[in-house]
DNA sequence: TAGGCAACCGGAACCTCGCTCCGGAAAGCG
DNA sequence: CGCTTTCCGGAGCGAGGTTCCGGTTGCCTA
């Protein structure tokens, strides 16, 4: 949205050669040491991967969550892309909901510490939970229609709800083998189903 | 289990007048301060509002978790009675089951932030954790045996996954209007009910 | 009642971590 | 080649958790 194409197709002048280089090899500090220690690592410790100063970890990035979301922005955008695609691909709304859902939950599980940090009153992480809502409330919403309308599912389940309890659930899912956050996302969406 | 009375009935000598009355003070303390601020104040401030210092805090209560047990042991204890009460005294065990697992999130939502700090992951957490599951997880299992017994719920969960789901969907419940927990605790005990 | 010894208290000090800020370095341009 | 603009690095500050030790005070004994 904002970072090494300025609207344009190729190299917007705004930006330095090493400006960009740096950007990019932070990324993959982040990525790395997100998936030795966690989201919440120290900010110290990615500089010191990427081998920068933490001043520019804050210039590129001024909250962590801009550096989460740009970290997996290109996965979040793959779980939205693929709530229409189930739709259309499932035999009945309801499957594809269980699908999306699934698919949803393997993505926050394997991203240690992700899931904790999603919450709304994580103070400072706020883009990073606005982000995930803007780009996959709607498609939830549309899945939950979907199955509404198909009569599998009672209504009256807010899409924000249901990404939330989801979010929630795979909270430490990592991390405590007695702990399956996949079964109980099963069971809520079981729950979900119309009674008849 | 240690604290003012050493197994036997009143005081036991082990411990001079100033300390037990300084340990019922924090008490006082903390307890109207996690109402204020949540259960992850700053100690600082919880010691202020006793009017002791930070050293007589790590003293009486070696780690937040221990102050918080100390804190909330009565209501958990009460909870925990609460599960052969309602067994007994309910139509069918699903039921009480239901009854039973409002109750549990009636206090955990009213107790601002304790949701957040029942994962295991949280390190130095890990007394409260283990004491909820100590006290929670086997009147849960005799709840869900019972339901199970009765027929009205498929078989096969269990009762540590529940609680941790249901502490789990807690997180955050209060201080977002848009959220409402009990709500998707409900769908998950629905989501519990065998098909038939 | 006085003396002495533990037990206990308080808070200064230390550590980690997030975040800011500025002097210096380097890229791009004429 | 030198100037301007952008960027870099890390020292430094504040907040919070935890430890540690000199001073204080309850309590027991003589």
């Amino acid at each position: 949205m904002q970072a090494r194409e300025d609207g344009a197709g190729q190299a917007a002048r705004s930006k330095r050669a090493d400006a960009r280089r740096n950007e990019e090899t932070l990324l993959d500090a982040a990525a790395a040491v997100f998936v030795a220690s966690g989201v919440e690592a120290p900010v110290r410790d990615i500089a010191a991967e990427a081998g920068v100063g933490v001043g520019t970890i804050y210039r590129h990035f001024p909250t962590r969550a801009d550096l989460i979301v740009a970290v997996y922005r290109h996965q979040v955008e793959a779980c939205a892309e693929a709530g229409p695609a189930l739709l259309a691909s499932s035999a009945t709304p309801y499957a594809a909901l269980g699908q999306w859902v699934d698919q949803f939950v393997d993505f926050l599980v394997t991203k240690h510490g992700l899931a904790a940090v999603l919450q709304p009153e994580n103070t400072g992480f706020d883009t990073l939970h606005a982000y995930f809502l803007d780009r996959l409330v709607p498609v939830c919403t549309q899945l939950l229609d979907a199955a509404a309308a198909s009569g599998e599912i009672r209504p009256g389940l807010d899409a924000y709800e249901l990404m939330r309890g989801v979010g929630n659930l795979c909270i430490g899912a990592d991390s405590d083998p007695r702990y399956n956050a996949r079964h109980l996302v099963e069971l809520l969406i079981a729950g979900l189903r119309r009674p008849d």
